[in-house]
DNA sequence: CAGAATCCAGCTCGATACTG
DNA sequence: CAGTATCGAGCTGGATTCTG
């Protein structure tokens, strides 16, 4: 039984695929990732088009209680915080690589079948 | 880059990321794909503890539009839905195994990260 | 610069009731 | 059996304001 666990709260791969769902943890994940050095707050916040302060700030937060983002505090004035990615962050991102394979190879796929679907629902009514 | 597109609905890895999140549709795809014989309706609604049939339709009719999972209505009285993985949705799963792997193998690393950081904080306060 | 706190609009989802 | 329709509570996340 794969996937499994009813309110899973506590099921490992339903916490994975939790952060995998959030939109702006992958989309910090995948900039942390793709590059080795450090990237500051506000140049996150400006990277990641849309993203408000408030969700940068709680993404980052949950990434660095995962061990998933290293956080580092520079005492210049004013202060300068540094985020990277850990080594087991890479590990993820590695990972979930292969998921954005899958749905490069099969988008074509799933779009057609949703415009089969989408026609077939539109003349049966 | 990676992970990219700011809004990204129309992202291709986006929408398999939100297909993934998606706690419903993980449990129906990963039931639906750990067997190779239909499933009906109310024993989907069955085996699934905590969805709703609400939920249930919903999410299947999103996986029929992705031609992840098949439907097929049987003309008897009263009616029979049998839902049943497509080729495309094994791949999917598979895919996902993945995913699986990583968490079962890095769930404890992360979860030791989790208690340092919240070690921290509550003494830090 | 790097956040924390507050407020609220909008969407999600469960519960409930009804149908072919 | 296999759904659809409706309503409302609750959570999510953006905008705004303020701080060390």
């Amino acid at each position: 039984m794969p996937f499994n666990n009813p309110y899973s709260s506590n099921c490992p791969t339903r916490k994975v695929l939790d952060r995998v769902g959030d939109k702006w943890a992958v989309l910090v994940l995948g900039l942390l990732g793709s590059g080795d050095t450090p990237i500051r707050f506000n140049q996150l916040r400006r990277a990641i088009e849309g993203i408000s302060q408030k969700m940068l700030s709680q993404t980052l937060k949950s990434l660095e209680r995962d061990g998933l983002v290293s956080r580092n505090a520079i005492a210049t004035v004013p202060v300068t915080v540094e985020y990277a990615i850990t080594a087991l962050g890479k590990t993820l991102v590695t990972t979930l690589d292969a998921l954005r394979v899958w749905a490069e190879t099969h988008m074509e796929e799933v779009m057609a079948s949703q415009q089969r679907y989408d026609a077939n629902a539109t003349s049966g009514q």
